[in-house]
DNA sequence: GTCCGATGTTAATCAACGTTAACAGCACCG
DNA sequence: CGGTGCTGTTAACGTTGATTAACATCGGAC
């Protein structure tokens, strides 16, 4: 009874289900049976795909993490003045927000699922990515200090990823611009003495 | 072997150890077995002081809610102006996420696992205390229009709540100053045309 | 045409969990 | 004193869940 079109879209197709419901009911909330359902699919068949529900649930982490900061490394070395690496970082983070609104919110909520050894790992990519900013930060404010460089990334992040709670009163332009105005405005608020 | 000290804190010993794990681990990462050794006691005695699991996590978020809107709609009131109300709520916000870092995460985060009577009273309770946000923002920006204050909003309180990630490299005093500023300049921000 | 690897399925296993039952000590009231 | 709640405990129950085993199908390589 296998599907006519069987390609590698499956592992894909699992991914992208499975942070949909990570999302909406949370990591332990969502059953191996659960997870097949969604795509069509008995539980065990999973086992095909992935070595069990905590490696899927990693390599989903880690895919994002890659993702968040190669492109956003990407943008900052491609910027000529650290105002517009600035600029570079806060689209890149609002587009990717808006456009996978689940893969954020199981992002900053279930790494602590994420069995040790790829922990590490994720964590090692999360706060490299945060680096970024603050090293960003920091050429726009030398008088400031990377630790308030780093609260205040964090909480631009907080700002930024707070969009899948939103519950889409605005359209995803007007979203766009309101959350870059606004966390443009928090990040030269946080440096004001 | 019941201790010697057998008050009505073990309702709120247990609340609180509950709001610990549940921030730390989710709804579902956290069992009866493991909260009541928290507190100090098996898994079955839970059962004296709440009717199960699901009605303590409900407990938990209404109180939440309901101290989030008292205390937030006793300052709007109190205040003499928008901006001053506005401020005012900042404050009260900023000082409860500060102080309850634990319950701030829960309340975010576990709405989903709390069954549906009470659900709905607590989506209430949370939509009244965003209103209350909402229409203070409508004083001062009156040519602005309803979503984009909410939308502005909920923003906001993704800046204020993202404190419990972040890892305390700032003093308290320091991180309240921070999110202040930055919050304060992400709202004016958010309706500059 | 046959064989094989990839991809499924159903049935079985084993642990964990929420909840309830049965029982015990303690404080306090009469 | 004797009883009666209140608050614990341990043992037992039933369910669910992750994982594995055993078995089926299909498409393509030879």
């Amino acid at each position: 009874m296998a599907e006519a079109t069987a390609p590698p879209t499956r592992r894909l197709e699992i991914l992208s289900a499975a942070a949909e419901l990570f999302a909406r009911r949370g990591y332990h909330g969502v059953s191996i049976g659960d997870l097949g359902r969604a795509v069509g699919l008995t539980g065990p068949a999973l086992y095909r795909h992935f070595r069990g529900k905590e490696a899927l649930l990693a390599e989903m982490l880690l895919d994002i993490s890659e993702r968040l900061l190669a492109e956003g490394g990407r943008r900052v070395e491609a910027a000529e003045s650290p105002a517009a690496a600035l600029d570079a970082l806060l689209r890149w983070h609002i587009d990717f927000a808006l456009d996978n609104p689940a893969l954020i919110t199981v992002h900053v909520r279930e790494l602590g699922n994420v069995p040790q050894p790829q922990r590490r790992e994720i964590r090692r990519l999360q706060r490299a990515y945060a680096e970024e900013w603050v090293k960003v930060l920091r050429l726009i404010h030398p008088e400031s200090t990377d630790d308030r460089a780093r609260s205040a990334t964090h909480a631009v992040f907080g700002l930024l990823n707070s969009t899948p709670h939103s519950t889409g009163d605005l359209s995803r332009d007007a979203m766009a611009g309101l959350l870059h105005a606004m966390a443009s405005d928090a990040l030269t608020g946080a440096f004001r003495s």
